[in-house]
DNA sequence: ACCCGAATACTCCATTTCGAGTAATCCAAT
DNA sequence: ATTGGATTACTCGAAATGGAGTATTCGGGT
């Protein structure tokens, strides 16, 4: 079971709305909103009710009052309770404060990497810097016109932490198809010959039953299943 | 629905075995956790067998042979499909060269991080920032390491790709604590007073209800539900 | 006075995900 | 010969997720 009584980060921006004053949930989904939180954690709907559902039943927040206006579907105002303000405070610190291992689509892709032939992958990481570089150039964008609207740094951290990360993935992905490129990048050279004889027809099963025979002496490794530290 | 027929990224890892050769369930998850794949891509028991249980349904795999030996649960073997080395070479492409959205547990607590007072704040990115260069230097341990037993570059770009992301991520936590430190972050002046204020046991809801009137003229923003570009 | 599209406020449920649990077998040391 | 710990190979069910679908009301134009 995972440390938190409800995991999914959506529980934690439910918290941090009524820590402010007691809503019901379509408030808080439209008040998460109107901030920009649905930019920093995943918001919809299923999750939203299911996430509300759980924090009432493990005491965290309480129904304050359900009322119906003509026929439209109820509204159940809920209120945080003293130990869902405790929850709110340490959760928050935890992620704040602890690194957690995430995975990423990126580092899933480079992991497989090989499967490919390397000047396809070289071709696919230019395309990915183009998107990288506009998408860091709309969030600047998006930066300067909320200066404008004197809406405090604080408030947009978070869109500044993003602007971070994807300038260090655009560097990161520029240098490696460079690498890959000029076959600076180890083994290499052991890839594009196994793409050539893959292209010519050989099995890739074929070539890994005999890697040193079909490579070269480069490719020995290949020859166990290499284990890593 | 997803673009995927299967969209758990372990899928493609097992289309990526299975495209080396023909193997039964437990042998993926052994191939995998031998090369470090589980350190990029999510694995555990009930997800490999029902991912590679969906890929047989949809066609991307199918079975060779179930074999069983003495009493013990009988192996079924898979092999991919012509259909499956498409989806897996344009489900790779894909990967490589399309960023996507992903949300991450820091960026949520930064989205949330004004309901904690600047100083706890600070210490905790501070507890972070340690927790960050102890795991970058145990990456670069692994990497000497697997350099030595001659391991080609190409097979670790993942972790030095997280290696740069933390990295990134690194520079920008100590500099934001160091920003609030300072009050150079915009806001930090309110923020501070507001936390005063809740330790002398004022509302949060009551401060909200009139910031201009509790925390002076630079709350103005608090006033309105800030909407965001 | 009426119509239409947007906004409000959910409900529903098929998948997916997670990881603890199970059960057989192998190996190595007592 | 036996015990016990690691390894092999899964099974199962509770919980989470995603997003299409539904029903009502509001507001603005004609």
């Amino acid at each position: 079971m995972s440390r938190r009584r409800v995991s999914n980060p959506l529980a934690l921006a439910v918290l941090s709305c009524l820590n402010e004053r007691p809503m019901h949930p379509y408030e808080i989904n439209t008040t998460l909103r109107s901030r920009g939180k649905e930019q920093s954690i995943k918001l919809n709907y299923g999750s939203l009710y299911a996430v509300v559902e759980s924090l009432q039943k493990h005491g965290l927040i309480t129904t304050l009052e359900t009322n119906r206006e003509g026929r439209r579907p109820e509204r159940t105002i809920y209120a945080i309770t003293q130990d869902g303000v405790e929850e709110f405070e340490d959760w928050l610190a935890e992620l704040l404060s602890t690194p957690t291992r995430e995975f990423t689509s990126l580092e899933a892709g480079l992991s497989l990497m090989a499967g490919l032939p390397p000047d396809e992958v070289v071709r696919l990481l230019d395309e990915r810097s183009d998107a990288l570089r506009l998408e860091l150039r709309s969030l600047e964008a998006a930066g300067e016109f909320g200066e404008e609207m004197g809406l405090p740094e604080i408030f947009v951290v978070e869109s500044h932490y993003r602007h971070a990360m994807l300038a260090a993935e655009l560097a990161f992905v520029v240098d490696l198809a460079q690498r890959i490129r000029s076959s600076e990048l180890g083994g290499t050279k052991v890839w594009r010959r196994m793409h050539e004889l893959i292209a010519q027809g050989t099995s890739f099963e074929e070539i890994l039953a005999d890697p040193v025979g079909h490579l070269g002496e480069e490719a020995r490794i290949l020859a166990s299943q290499q284990p890593r530290p």
